[in-house]
DNA sequence: AAAATTTTTTAGGTTTGTCTAAAAATAATT
DNA sequence: AATTATTTTTAGACAAACCTAAAAAATTTT
């Protein structure tokens, strides 16, 4: 059923990561990876035939429903992997990403479903990010107040705290809804106004008391 | 400084395993790792370039120096992995080899030490196997009273307890001493006598008394 | 809209590790 | 010793995953 090539699987996943909107450029995968993008041209040719992206020629690519499953199981063994290191083995969180980019590729499902007994569960890893479960489905709900984002961090609106018609009034004119991809550009302390990016449009600036009631989860 | 392919750790595994005495043949190797005969000559032409083997042409093949060193430590990597999976991952000690196959190659030290720690130096695996120490020493010594070695496996006799002459009397008539590889082939419920082989000898019968003080090690 | 720039794809190679088929060397039989 | 059989090596191919250089398409600038 699946059987992939760690090459397959870092393209894969790489995908995954990237493909947060719209889909994913050739210069941008070759970037990620490290290779040439001749390279990711012919894997995405290969991929295509295995039905795991959507690609047409100078198009760009993105995921099959397929292809995410494949994805997920790659990201739950990754992240199983970096817990393990960080808990067990007492690595630094900074040192299990490199150790847990080849273990990742050992396909064994018994094995990862055991470890994740083992490991009582987890759900996060210790970067923080959620893993998936042994049927690839991903806890989607951390939700994080604005004003805690990170700068330049992506996130997707998922609960707005205020619905008063005042705050979908300005929320319409800002063009911000649930399921928005943002990203805070850079933050004032002199009254912790913001500006922020939404897709396509040119950067728009915030108010505290705005984004104190817009809560974002991250994507993976 | 050392840093061999998932191809070349697998060809040299196996030719530390069956070099036990004397040079292992193209075939031996070829019927181990499923692969052709042509292909373990390529394979033994890379691997002395690398100085890993040494091998003329028709002659059949031994490790070198730094290739037994190699060896031990993905025996090392090996043996470990599969002292985790059967005790702390509950996996049975038949299903543990398989997977310990590909976790092998995944070569960081920092890694197989922690993990070493964190198993608490355990000295042999799940087959009774010894482990290799981080310095690729290996444990030569586990003697096992003949009394605990199981049908077939064969053993050299390492160590006798009682030393007297009428002990030694009986041993020489069985021509058993320090070096002699035995296998033991029946056990006798009735009174734990059992009956052994020597290598060129007829099978002989020898009573608990006698097998109580006998200590054989396995070879690896 | 044309020209210039950037991005992406194609064409043709390279390396690693495998294979088949044929040739050469070694070993076993007569 | 000669013949036969077996083992091993060589020669030549192939797939996977890369690469470089050139061509083609898309995008941006003038
Ligand atoms: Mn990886
Ligand atoms: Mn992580
Ligand atoms: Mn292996
Ligand atoms: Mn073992």
């Amino acid at each position: 059923m699946l059987n992939y090539s760690t090459s397959e699987e870092n393209y894969i996943k790489a995908i995954f990561h990237l493909q947060k909107d719209g889909t994913v450029t050739t210069n941008e995968l070759s970037a990620e990876l490290q290779t040439r993008p001749a390279s990711v041209t012919d894997m995405m040719k290969k991929l295509k035939t295995k039905k795991l992206v959507h690609y047409k020629a100078y198009r760009g690519f993105r995921l099959t429903a397929e292809g995410t499953r494949v994805a997920l199981l790659i990201i739950r063994r990754h992240r199983l992997w970096e817990f393990f290191l960080a808990e067990k083995l007492k690595f630094n969180w900074d040192e299990v990403h490199e150790v847990a980019e080849d273990l990742e590729h050992v396909g064994s499902k018994k094995l990862i479903d055991k470890l994740d007994e083992f490991l009582d569960f987890p759900r996060f890893d210790p970067h923080g990010d959620p893993i998936p479960d042994s049927n690839g489905k991903i806890e989607n709900t951390r939700q994080v107040c604005l004003t805690d984002v990170p700068i330049n961090k992506p996130g997707v609106v998922g609960h707005v705290s205020d619905q008063s018609s005042e705050m979908l009034e300005l929320l319409g004119h800002k063009k911000i809804g649930i399921g928005t991809r943002l990203e805070v550009k850079k933050k004032f302390s002199f009254d912790q106004s913001m500006e922020i990016k939404v897709r396509q449009q040119p950067p728009t600036h915030i108010s505290w008391e705005l984004a104190k009631n817009i809560f974002v989860k991250y994507e993976n």
